[in-house]
DNA sequence: TTATTGTTTTTTGAATTCAAAATACAGTAT
DNA sequence: ATACTGTATTTTGAATTCAAAAAACAATAA
């Protein structure tokens, strides 16, 4: 029972940020109920910043309120997946041309790093691994092309996304093997500082997950 | 002073609902610190659900909280407002694509009514009036092409342009007469149910107006 | 006059309180 | 045993209360 109260001049953050870890690591559970009580009495503050902190995350669509009920961990249709990544597709195609036309010579040499620690010619098997790494690349690009409105929405849409990769945890969406050259693909695109094709080239990888979350079952790819 | 409380399960969305208007309206003017108090009391709510209300607002972008000074009507830069179009190019691209696609035979002849109000030969100077058809369209086609999760991404963003409307207000960001042929000529790729040919055409017409937005001046373009 | 310091008032962030609604439970009837 | 009704408990949405911080103001010093 760590106590947060009496800190911070606002604790509605501080208890956002940990909600939101506690649902991406699957200790709320998509579906659950929320028990307002027990929780702010484990983090020692009262119900306030806490149904403050529900409330901004019901705006993130991480979490549902039915009136009356309560709050509930959102749980995600196959259907709001593909409209997640749909958005996503658009967006960090913008955000890829924005950092094209932004990205300092430093950046791209840290750029350039990113996926070196997997073997082209072998099999990917360290899933975790490569869903961080690709979490920490599209953050990155995000980072420097996104102005701090985009970079709010694309938050959002990451974590959803993000919070979906554990779900079907083991198998991503698609395998590694697949998606590590359309990254190295993004990320010579963006060396070459050609707005063009790293837009187009984001959209693509975007398009070819829809593409993969469309197909009906999900069991083929990961192997 | 409406009394609002004890009527409604959820007063929230009631009183975000009214203070949204009234930053519309202008009521509220950009800058301008929102005293918390004197609303409450006006609306005859506590300040619990008015704080609510102004926790989501700023999740929209429309106020912004100043710790332990208290919220404010926001104001946008002009690097702010070419980053909203340049999200609404790419996200009501999207949407265009999208409505191209399901758009029913009904919702066509609906749709091919919108500025049918004005005549092309001569000048529209009806600013107002033009500014409210132009929203009516825009919404029609969110409507139609964006799921739940587009759409209140949308709406955001859509109501921050609008507020910027009033603002520049008498003097659009671009002339009607320039704008009306863009918006005729979406209406009509989407008639044919051409998907790529609404997506690039909308794109066109919101890339057009952040290039106004970024010409330094704007003393032009009204007349 | 213009700064500077100390005091009062206001306003915020958060806890607590409270009535209404929903849920859980127990006892009875079928 | 199962369904139904009435009561107790819990939990919500919202008002109220409270301490700490900020702003407004007044009195004094430069």
């Amino acid at each position: 029972m760590r106590n947060l109260g009496a800190e911070h001049a606002n604790l509605d953050q501080k208890v956002h940020q940990i909600l939101k870890n506690m649902i991406m690591d699957r200790q709320l559970l998509p579906g659950e109920k929320i028990p307002q009580e027990k929780i702010a009495l484990e983090l020692g503050v009262s119900r306030t910043p806490l149904i403050a902190a529900l409330k901004y995350l019901e705006q993130e669509k991480l979490v549902e309120s039915k009136p009356r009920r309560g709050f509930y961990v959102r749980l995600f249709s196959k259907e709001e997946m593909v409209s997640i990544f749909e958005l996503r597709e658009v967006l960090e195609g913008l955000t890829a041309r924005r950092t094209a036309q932004k990205i300092t010579d430093a950046e791209i040499e840290k750029m350039k790093r990113f996926f070196t620690q997997f073997d082209l010619e072998r099999e990917i098997t360290d899933f975790k691994a490569y869903s961080r790494e690709d979490r920490r690349f599209h953050t990155f690009v995000t980072e420097i092309g996104a102005k701090e409105f985009l970079k709010s929405i694309l938050e959002t849409t990451n974590i959803i996304s993000f919070s979906y990769q554990l779900i079907t945890s083991e198998g991503l969406v698609r395998a590694p093997n697949e998606t590590i050259h359309e990254h190295l693909a993004v990320i010579e695109a963006i060396s070459r500082r050609d707005p063009t094709a790293s837009e187009k080239l984001m959209r693509r990888h975007f398009k070819k997950t829809i593409a993969a979350l469309t197909r009906d079952s999900k069991a083929d790819e990961a192997a």
